[in-house]
DNA sequence: ACTACTGATGACAGCGACTGACATGGAGTG
DNA sequence: CACTCCATGTCAGTCGCTGTCATCAGTAGT
């Protein structure tokens, strides 16, 4: 983070970032399978943190209800971290592949959540619905709160825009 | 894509694939600003099919409903395309670089279709939250009518999964 | 016809991300 | 004290991608 908010990413080598942590080049390369990653290590942590919060989920909600909980779950976890959450969306918007990883991230926890409530007992389609919506409000609420410092708590800003995707979503 | 197929996307270098064009390595790289974009060539002519339809929707209708009749009209252009989509698809995700790709695709048409929305009148917040909404369950009906060929065509699908998605995110 | 000018291409050199192979060294174990 | 691991370093090599310069149409202008 030091070297991509000094220099930027793409004038950061690999070989700058092993200097940096005092290692070879080459162990880099055995930590993170690529230069991308070392952005994306809480990741894991995230996607973990929902599909627990979906499995304590009451057991008689509704699908979207469940994840709603996991995904307040989750974004309790980036309490307190908006600064390091808005240098590090500052430097992942900045550049393409990075956008790209991101999205590929959220797509994982998309497929964890959905077999998460397939694990409680909901049926397949309506699980992935239920991810793909679920996880793409959390994106935008996420959005959102890096976009306003000092606002609202990210959990909160989660339940306004699932309640805003309700909305839009209404049956006719 | 016949090199794809033949010896896989890894496997093929971009020097192959400009040899198989007659071209040089260097010219692909006038045309493709990288290795993965050759096989995205057409989504540009999906977004505009959808922008497309989106201004072309009856002016009172509710922005999912707008939406829903824009991913239709892009979903036409798929019509008897099925085995090339097959084919495209199973080179795609046998390759992590360009699933994150796809996804970046997906996400420039929930760009694209959210501004269409707004140039309706929309607001900003429903017409994003409409636009991902709508392009996700246009990504899960994509995946459903690729995997059943001789099955119900993509328009039908992509209504089909809409209507699922209304049920699953109704307001409780 | 002669002369620009333009636009697509080729040729070449070079950087940086990534990988495979082998060597080294230090921590633990018998 | 050997022996075995496991993390690391080193080195060489591939491939994606870019900058630069030359070539060579075709086209326009005079």
């Amino acid at each position: 983070m030091e070297l991509f908010v000094e220099h930027g990413y793409e004038r950061t080598t690999t070989a700058d970032i092993a200097a940096r942590a005092g290692l070879s080049e080459r162990t880099y390369f055995r930590h993170f399978p690529d230069k991308r990653e070392v952005l994306f290590d809480a990741t894991h942590a995230l996607d973990t943190l929902v599909v627990d919060g979906i499995a304590a989920a009451p057991a008689d909600a509704p699908p979207l209800d469940v994840l709603a909980a996991g995904l307040r779950a989750g974004a309790g976890m980036l309490d307190g971290l908006g600064d390091h959450a808005r240098a590090r969306t500052a430097v992942i918007t900045s550049q393409g592949e990075l956008r790209e990883r991101e999205l590929a991230k959220m797509s994982g926890l998309v497929t964890a959540s959905a077999a998460a409530l397939v694990e409680r007992g909901v049926a397949e389609a309506p699980a992935l619905l239920a991810a793909e919506a679920g996880v793409a409000a959390f994106r935008v609420a996420f959005e959102r709160w890096v976009a306003t410092p000092g606002g609202p708590p990210l959990p909160d800003v989660v339940d306004t825009v699932l309640a805003e995707l309700r909305r839009v979503v209404a049956p006719a």
